[in-house]
Parts: structure tokens; sequence; C-alpha cells
DNA sequence: GTTTATCCAGATATATATATATGGATATTC
DNA sequence: GAATATCCATATATATATATCTGGATAAAC
């Protein structure tokens, strides 16, 4: 596995929400039936986003989550440094903890190029690229098209 | 993580056991003490290798477990197939059961190069190159230098 | 054949990730 | 201020990965 299912939820989350309107706060529940996942346990990830820094999030009538900045503005990287840990990016291939440049394992430098190709990916992909690709139709954000009274309402 | 402790385990002790004389059969123990790992637990990780067609194991005395081909035959690709599951190339970034070509996730077609890119790396790494890089003195295996005892041994 | 050293199989324990449940705080609407 | 709808915090449950334990099978050495 690459990324923690957490991470992967977050992920879908905010693709998700930079889909919608940003004018109305989103609802944890309309995500969760969206992407057919388990509502609780996605709304304890969006208060980490929340608490992160990535998200606002608003209580009580018309409360919700909102993305603090546009989806231009937030990369896989940022999503992934709050799911993964701040470290997630310097985690030796073969588990060693002291894994650098002079203390290499010895896939250290064939491994680099491609963790370099990794996280420029991260970096360079926001959330509103992504939105963009789900909004052609073309690509898919869950495994289940919503349940059949979220098709019916849309 | 990228790989699960057992992965990392399974790769680090086949390294060892490449750099060792390929006459005699190597000791879990050893092994595990050499890399700093449980070794009851290395233990179950290299019967799943014998089982997988990677090693050889003899019971008894002077007994223990050798590669069943030389280093250069043998990639990681074909060890973390083994410890990760036959899939492991195939799971898509944001967790979709469903995610190729045809049906995507909005990321695979930006992740699919970085992807070719690991894939190639994993089956172009032998042991045995592997086993030379720690030879030379440059690269570790391990966290922690063996034990005081290994050390004298050696 | 007894002793010793190893692998082997299965049960068990622990840690972590994932998922759920419950009561409460907050804000809007009327 | 009462009713409603949402997020929030904490505790709990479940699943999976990681780690350990125990008894046994096998084979060499003497």
């Amino acid at each position: 596995m690459l990324v923690s299912r957490t991470s992967q939820y977050a992920v879908q989350a905010l693709i998700y929400m930079a889909t919608q309107p940003s004018t109305v706060p989103v609802l944890n529940k309309d995500i969760a039936s969206r992407l057919g996942v388990p509502a609780p346990y996605l709304a304890k990830i969006l208060q980490s986003l929340a608490k992160g820094n990535l998200l606002f999030s608003f209580r009580g009538r018309l409360g919700g989550f909102c993305l603090r900045e546009g989806g231009d503005k937030i990369t896989l990287m940022q999503i992934l440094l709050l799911t993964e840990g701040p470290t997630f990016t310097q985690t030796c291939l073969l588990g060693l903890k002291k894994c650098s440049d002079e203390t290499a394992c010895p896939l250290h430098f064939r491994w680099a190029p491609v963790k370099k190709k990794i996280i420029d990916l991260l970096e360079e992909t926001t959330l509103e690229k992504l939105a963009k690709a789900v909004e052609t139709g073309k690509y898919r954000l869950a495994d289940v098209p919503g349940n059949l009274f979220d098709q019916i309402k849309a």
C-alpha cells in the first residue's frame, strides 16, 4: 500500500469539495454518501484537516466544511503531509531510521530519482486540476456511484 | 508508508543472505541479530519466502536458509510480489477497486508514468547488485550495527 | 538412540489503523 | 428560547499488521 486509507479518503473528499460551489459549506454526510465512505470516520478526517488549516469548519445549522483556500492553492503534498505525517517523504524504502546521502541504505541512490518524481507530482498536482478532471466526466472519484437518493436529487 | 515492515525485513534479510557464502545455510537467528529484527517474526517471513520458492530451508543441525537461485536472478519485484501480494502493482493511489485506462481515477494518468518508474526499478534491481553495494562498506543494511558478540566474531 | 540444533505450524499477544457510538457544543431558524 | 442541524471530543469496537510463544518435526553429531 502506498498511502493509508485515511489519506485516500482525505484526497477524495477534498477533490469532491473542489468540484462544489464554494459559496456554501459542504456537509460531511453528503461527502461520505457521495464517496461511499463511512461518515463518522470521514468526519474525523475532515476535522483533522480543519485543524491542519486546510479547511474551515462551521457548526450548527447551515454549517459544514469549506476549503480554506482556492483549489488551485492546495496540492496533494499539503494533504499527505497532514494525513501521513510530516516525515512521510523522508522515509527509507528499507525502513532505516537514518538514511540520507551520507549514511545510505543500499537502495538509497537508486530510489532517490524515483522519489523525486513522486514528490514533484504531489507538489504540482492541485485540487483544482483534479476537480477539473472529474468534472469532464471521464474520471471517477469513487467506486460506487453515489446511492440512489443522491442520484435522484442530482 | 510505501511498503510494509514485513517487506522491509524480507528485503533486508535477502540482501544479507546474498552477501554470505552460498556454501552453507544461513541461520534465521544470525540474520535477525545482524539486522536488529525480532527473530520469531523474521522466521515466519523466511518461511513464507521458502513457500514462495525464493528460499530453500533445511531443518535440523546444520540447517538454515539458502537462496534458491543466485542473487543475480532474484529481483526486488519478485520479493515484493510475495510479501505485498500479487496485486500490489495494480493498486490505485486513491484506493478505487476499478482503476484502469478505461475507468480511471482523476490521478490515474498522472500517476501512471511514475508508477512505471517504480516498477522498472523493482524489476531491474537484483539482490546481487544490492549485496555488492553493501559489500563496498558505503551502505548500511540495518540501523543498529549488529550486537557486540557479532562484531567480535567478525 | 540420545543429544543438540534447527526449521515448522499453530495459537496467542500486542500495536496500529480503521471504523463506530455517544453526548455535547454551537449556530441558525422560527 | 425552543427546535433543529451541524460540527466536535471522547470513548469504544473491529480489523489488520506486527510480534511472540509453545510444542513438535527433522536431521546431524556423538
